[in-house]
RNA sequence: GUGGGCGUAGCUCAAUUGGUUAGAGCGUCAGACUGUGGCUCUGAAGGUUUGCGGGAUCGUUCCCCGUCGCCCACCCCA
């Protein structure tokens, strides 16, 4: 027997329509903001994620799908803004428009050890806002995130932002971690040690108590920040403030990618246990140069969709309240039945019936545990009378009808 | 990638210190006098015999090893 890949997940129709919700509800809130859906290819060069998510990223060393076709090596997508910025550069949107606010739903994939709410395939629905670097669009970002998670009936989650700085004020951060933890690397925990090397900044959020107490102490604060940095972030929390939005600053906030410049926001819930971040993102100034674009400020972000519905409360089941559903009595029913389901369904009606050759009784178990509105009953008598008997599922009424008649009955609904 | 737990019908779980035909509930299907669902009752099907492959044993679903899968945590991240 063929099984699924580990870490992906058939989703199947009775969960279908909890996605579809979700992404109507996104489809719905970003072009509030005048954002625009791109959809772009699964599979892109492997080196445009290595080249914007930064070689030392997790991501990029050992979470890859890798596909070697003839000389080329190309990756899954693991993230979706490489693949926007690449697309935005590629089409010269630079050129043509300047300043540009995209939307995507779609699968990534990372070759992570699966566990609740990490999966190898998985869904991000996120935005991108390129070509501005003014700070009221990180607020404005921050808050469609907060927007978005409430018509998702997301409630309790918790926004912490930070500012990480321009480019130059990263290196200062860097170079004061260096110096102020070389002296006593070994105190640190073994993953700091090996974070102390390639990724340094991610020792401000690890979550090992004495790793905590020893960051604590160095009271990093923000005093890498630039006034020109410092003033940005004031006035994204101004806005925020403005908005009503909730945050927290935690300056010990650090993202895994490289490209992230200044903002930078995680969204996490409480109940999802140890994976508890449903959304993040942050500003990306430098990534669309560094890709071969114009110089374009930028910002975005991205929620994770198995996590969402993980904790939406709002918890949709698929019935199907539209449907009519035929039951036909005999041989010469079923082939009458047939030019019925296609009138119905001319008529945008949605209808069914029964394939099985069930007794009345059966057919109509069937149609009760699929939740129809009506059931329509074909036997002889109905034939006979050129008519139909059309039953009320919910009232339990029942009227014979004609064709016509029938069609315009259900034509109300 | 590292550690731990688990793996018995479609689902949730049982199965006495390893001992004869592996059980239940739910679900599915069928029936309860003529063409009518939900409740109830009755019955049936469904496990290539316990993820897979080895091993120890007179014998194992139960013990050991390997493997695969799932889950949880670490890590990472959405």
């Amino acid at each position: 027997m063929f099984k699924r890949i580990t870490g992906t997940k058939d989703i199947l129709p009775g969960e279908v329509s909890a996605w579809q919700r979700i992404e109507e509800i996104a489809r719905n809130t970003f072009p509030l903001y005048n954002y625009k859906e791109i959809r772009l290819p699964l599979i892109e060069e492997a080196a445009l994620f290595n080249r914007s998510l930064g070689e030392e990223a997790e991501v990029v060393k050992k979470q890859m799908f890798l596909i070697q076709r003839d000389h080329d090596t190309l990756a899954l997508r693991p993230e979706a803004t490489a693949s926007v910025v690449r697309s935005y550069i590629e089409n010269s949107l630079d050129k043509v428009q300047g300043f540009a606010k995209f939307y995507y739903i779609g699968a990534m994939f990372r070759a992570e050890r699966p566990q609740r709410g990490r999966l190898r395939q998985f869904h991000h629905i996120g935005c991108e806002a390129i070509g501005s670097a003014q700070p009221q669009l990180d607020a404005e970002i921050i808050s469609l995130a907060d927007k978005l998670l409430k018509n998702f009936s997301v409630s309790g989650h918790r926004i912490r932002i930070n500012s990480l700085g321009c480019p130059d004020d990263k290196k200062k951060l860097t170079q004061i971690l260096k110096k102020s933890l070389g002296d006593n690397t070994s105190k640190l925990c073994q993953d700091c040690q090996e974070r102390f090397q390639g990724n340094i900044l991610r020792i401000l959020d690890c979550k090992n108590e004495s790793c905590k107490e020893i960051v604590a102490k160095l009271d990093i604060g923000q005093k890498h920040l630039c006034g020109a940095c410092i003033g940005h972030f004031r006035q994204v929390t101004t806005v925020l403030d403005m908005l009503g939005v909730e945050y927290i600053v935690d300056d010990h906030l650090v993202r895994g990618l490289d490209y992230y410049t200044r903002t930078v926001f995680e969204i996490s819930h409480p109940g999802l246990g140890a994976q508890d971040a449903i959304g993040a993102g942050g500003r990306y100034d430098n990534l669309v140069k560094q890709l071969g674009g114009s110089d374009q400020p930028a910002v975005g972000f991205a929620f994770g969709v198995e996590r969402v519905l993980l904790v939406s409360a709002d918890k949709v089941q698929g019935v199907s309240d539209k449907l009519v559903y035929i039951i036909p009595l005999g041989e010469e029913a079923r082939q009458e039945s047939m030019i019925l389901l296609n009138e119905l369904r001319q008529q945008g009606i949605c209808a069914d019936t029964d394939y099985l050759g069930k007794s009345l009784k059966g057919a109509m178990r069937q149609a009760d545990s699929m939740g129809v509105k009506y059931a329509v009953i074909i036997g002889d008598n109905e034939l006979k009378n050129k008519t139909v008997m059309l039953k009320n599922m919910k009232s339990g009424e029942q009227k014979e009808l004609g064709r016509t008649a029938l069609v315009k009955e259900l034509s109300g609904n």
